[in-house]
DNA sequence: TTCCATGTTCCGCA
DNA sequence: TTGCGGAACATGGA
C-alpha cells in the first residue's frame, strides 16, 4: 500500500501517538527487517529517547531523536504503524516495537519483510546514498522544474513517474491514477510529451496527491471519478464507461483507459 | 498449487 | 558513464 499519501498518514498518525514519549525499550521480531546497522546497535541508539518530531520524504519517514540522529522507517509493499496499549502481542507481521512510557507501545508491521527500520546520522546522507530524489510534493518542484526534470528522461512516463531517483512519492497505483487523470497513456515517452502536458502532469499530481492524503489514503474514499476504486478486469472507466484494460510498463501491471488516454 | 503483489536494488545492455 | 528495463528478493493471499 504505501506510497507518498499512505507514508503522509503514518507520519500524521506517528504525530498524534508516539512523539516525545521515552522509549524504555526495543524489540525486534525480525532481525531481517534492520538494515544498515546491527540490530543491538539499532536498539542501543533507540533505548532512552525520545521521537522528537516526523520527516517525510518520498516513501521514507524518519524520526528525529531527542539525543541526535535519526529512527528510520520505510515500509516497503506492506507496510503499517500501531499505537496501542503495551499489554499482550503486538499485531500480527510485526518486525519492531518501541515500547514507550506510560504502557504504550508502537508496533511497525510488515508483512512481506520488503520494507526496514534502520538508524541514520543525517537524513540527507541516507537520501543521497539510496539516491532519492526531490520529493513530489516538494515546493522546490514547481510546474517548470517538474516538466525540465520529467520531460528530459527517455523511458516510459509511467517508469519515470515511479523511479524515485527522478520524483519521490509516486508508486504503481498513484502513477495510474495521475495518468488517468492527466489523460496521458502511461507508455509514451516522456521526453515525447510537450511542455503543456507536462505542466498538466505536475497540476494533477500534485492535486491527486494532497487529495489523497486528505482522505487518508483509503481508496474507497477517492472521488467516485478517479480510476483507483476500478483497477482490474472487466471495470469500466469512470470517466467514459468503456472499458478499463491492463498495460505492463517496464514489469510493472498498470491500469489505463484506452479512449480517455490515447497513444503510446 | 501457481501466480501475483501498492517496493527497492542489482545487473546487463545500449 | 548513464539511463533504461528486467529480474530478484520474501511472504502470503487469491
Amino acid at each position: 500500500m504505501p506510497e507518498l499519501p499512505d507514508v503522509a498518514v503514518f507520519k500524521k498518525y506517528l504525530d498524534a501517538t508516539s512523539l516525545h514519549q521515552r522509549i524504555s525499550a526495543t524489540e525486534c521480531l525480525d532481525e531481517r527487517f534492520v538494515k544498515d546497522i546491527s540490530r543491538r546497535k539499532l536498539q542501543q541508539r533507540l533505548k532512552g529517547q525520545r521521537l522528537d518530531a516526523t520527516v517525510r520524504h518520498g516513501k521514507w519517514l524518519f524520526a528525529p531523536l531527542s539525543d541526535g540522529g535519526a529512527f528510520v522507517m520505510h515500509f516497503g509493499m506492506t507496510g503499517n504503524l500501531d499505537y496501542g496499549s503495551d499489554d499482550g502481542d503486538p499485531p500480527e507481521h510485526t518486525r519492531f516495537v518501541l515500547h514507550l512510557a506510560e504502557g504504550k507501545r508502537l508496533a511497525i508491521i510488515s508483512q512481506r519483510m520488503i520494507g526496514r527500520v534502520s538508524w541514520a546520522e543525517d537524513i540527507e546522507t541516507v537520501l543521497a546514498e539510496h539516491d532519492v530524489g526531490v520529493d513530489a510534493l516538494s515546493d522546490e518542484l514547481d510546474a517548470e522544474t517538474f516538466a525540465e526534470i520529467v520531460g528530459s528522461r527517455r523511458g516510459a512516463i509511467k517508469s519515470t513517474l515511479m523511479n524515485q531517483s527522478v520524483i519521490a512519492g509516486i508508486g504503481n497505483v498513484y502513477s495510474d491514477e495521475i495518468l488517468f487523470q492527466a489523460g496521458v497513456h502511461p507508455a509514451v515517452r516522456a521526453n515525447d510529451l510537450d511542455e503543456k502536458t507536462l505542466r498538466k502532469l505536475h497540476r494533477v499530481m500534485t492535486r491527486v496527491l494532497q487529495t489523497a492524503t486528505r482522505k487518508g489514503a483509503d481508496a474507497r474514499d477517492m472521488p467516485r471519478t478517479w480510476l483507483m476504486g476500478n483497477r482490474g478486469d472487466d471495470e469500466p472507466c469512470p470517466r467514459c464507461g468503456g472499458e478499463i484494460e491492463d498495460i505492463t510498463v517496464s514489469g510493472r501491471r498498470g491500469w489505463y483507459c484506452p479512449r480517455c488516454q490515447p497513444g503510446g
